[in-house]
DNA sequence: GGTCGTACTATACCGGCGTATAGTCCGCTG
DNA sequence: CAGCGGACTATACGCCGGTATAGTACGACC
C-alpha cells in the first residue's frame, strides 16, 4: 500500500522522484493514455494535486520521464562499455536489469507518439545505416530501408512482447527471456533464411508490379476502402 | 460530411455495414482506445444509439470487425492464391490496396489486446516454426524462438509503422512505401548481416551469463526499480 | 387499416478523467 | 516569535467517455 521502494539513493526518495519512478513504471506497463494521474500518485504513495504541484500537467511529466529514462539508458550503456563489462548489447540486460523496464518504457514512448522516443529511433536508425554503410555495404542497394526495417523490427518486436512472450512461454522482459530471444535473434542474423536467388526473382516481380500499380492506395487515405 | 463511400457491393451499404466499416478504419488508425463511439458513430453518418442498437456494446463492435477482418484477409489471401496471381506475398498489397488497411488493423489489434488477433499471432508462429523446420531447419537450434522472433518482428514493424515510414519518407501503409519496404526486408532474409563466427562468441558469452545471473529481473516485477 | 417490429434519433445518466483551487503543515529565516 | 514559502492534501469543476432509455418514422403482415 504505502509503496515498496527497492533501492533508492537517499536523496532521491523525495515524493518527486517517487513519482516520476512511478510514472515510469506504470507508462512502461499499461501506455500513456491507459494511465491514470491517480493510478501514478497511488503508486507514489501521494495525493493527485502533489503531481500538478510538482509537474504542471500529466503531459509535462510524461516529458520528464522520456528524458530521464533516455539519459539513465546511455549513462548505463556508457558505464557498462567504460567498465567493458560486455561487448555484446544484447547480453547488456542480464547485468542491469533496470534497462528492461527502460527497454520497455521507450518501446511504449514510441508507440504512444512521444517526440524523445521518435528522435531516439530516428537516431538508430541513421547510426544503422552508417554502421551498414561501413561494415556489410553488400547486404542491400537500399541502406537506408534496411536500416529504418531493422531498427522497425526491433523496437516493433519488443512492442509485441506479450505475444513473443506467450509463444515463448517467458516473459521477454526478464533476463531469462531477454536472453532466449537474443538468441533466436543472433540467428536471424548470422543466417540467410531464404536462397537469394529466390529472392532477386521475387524482387524482380516486385519491380514489376511498382511500375504497373494504380496511383491510389489504401491507409489513412479516406477514400477506397470496401466491402 | 456524409460518408464519402467508396465502392461498397450494394446490400452492404446498411448502416450496420457503414459502422462496422467506419469503426475498422478507426479502430486501424487510432486504436481501440483512441476511438470513441461518437467518432465511429459520426464518421458513419449515423447517431450513437445505432451503434448500441446494432451492436450491443463498442467490445462487440470490436469482436465483429474483428473477425470480419479476419474472415475477409484469409479470403482475399485465398482468392489471390486460387487465381495465382502471384507467388509472393510481399506483393501483395499493391494488387489489393485494402489489404493494407486490414493489415493495420490487425496490427493495432494485437497492440490492443484483441484475442483473434492474438490467435491470429500464435497461428502464424505455428506455421513458421513448421516452415522452418521443413525447409531451414539449420537457421537456428531454437525453432520457437526463431519463429517467434520473426513473426513478432514482422507484426512488430507494422506496429512502429508512423516511425519507419517517417525515416523511410513513404507511409509503408502505401503501396509504394511497402514495396520499399517488403524490398529491404527480403534483402535482410537472404543475406547474413552478422559474422557466425560472432555469433557464436556472443552466445558461449551469453550462455556463461544465463548461469550467473541473479533469479530477479525487471519487467511487472513490483520491487526492483532503481533510482 | 390497425398493429407490430425494426431501424433510427434525441437526450439523459453516471463514472472517470485531467485539472484547478483553497487550505494545512512545517521548517527556515529575520 | 512572526511570517513566509514550499511540500502536500482535500475537494471540486468541467468534460467526455460508454451506456441506458424514451420516443419517432416506417414498412410488413393479418
Amino acid at each position: 500500500m504505502t509503496r515498496p521502494v527497492g533501492d533508492p539513493s537517499f536523496e532521491d526518495l523525495t515524493a518527486r522522484a517517487r513519482i516520476r519512478d512511478a510514472a515510469i513504471r506504470l507508462f512502461a506497463e499499461r501506455g500513456m493514455d491507459g494511465t491514470t494521474v491517480r493510478d501514478i500518485t497511488q503508486a507514489a504513495g501521494v495525493s493527485p494535486g502533489l503531481l500538478r504541484h510538482h509537474f504542471g500537467s500529466k503531459e509535462a511529466l510524461r516529458e520528464e520521464c522520456d528524458t530521464y529514462v533516455l539519459d539513465r539508458m546511455i549513462e548505463i550503456k556508457q558505464e557498462l562499455v567504460f567498465d567493458g563489462k560486455l561487448a555484446n548489447p544484447a547480453a547488456l540486460p542480464s547485468i542491469h536489469p533496470t534497462i528492461l523496464l527502460y527497454y520497455k518504457y521507450v518501446t511504449q514512448a514510441l508507440l504512444d507518439g512521444s517526440r524523445s522516443a521518435a528522435s531516439m529511433f530516428d537516431d538508430m536508425v541513421a547510426l544503422t545505416e552508417q554502421w551498414i554503410a561501413k561494415n556489410a555495404p553488400d547486404v542491400s542497394e537500399d541502406h537506408r530501408a534496411y536500416a529504418a526495417v531493422m531498427v522497425g523490427m526491433q523496437s516493433g518486436m519488443l512492442a509485441m512482447h506479450n505475444h513473443v512472450s506467450r509463444a515463448l512461454g517467458v516473459d521477454v522482459f526478464t533476463a531469462e527471456g531477454h536472453l532466449r530471444m537474443a538468441g533466436a535473434l543472433a540467428d536471424f542474423y548470422s543466417h540467410p533464411l531464404l536462397d537469394p536467388e529466390l529472392v532477386t526473382k521475387a524482387r524482380r516481380a516486385m519491380d514489376a508490379l511498382r511500375s504497373s500499380i494504380p496511383p491510389t492506395a489504401a491507409g489513412d487515405d479516406p477514400a477506397a476502402e470496401g466491402a
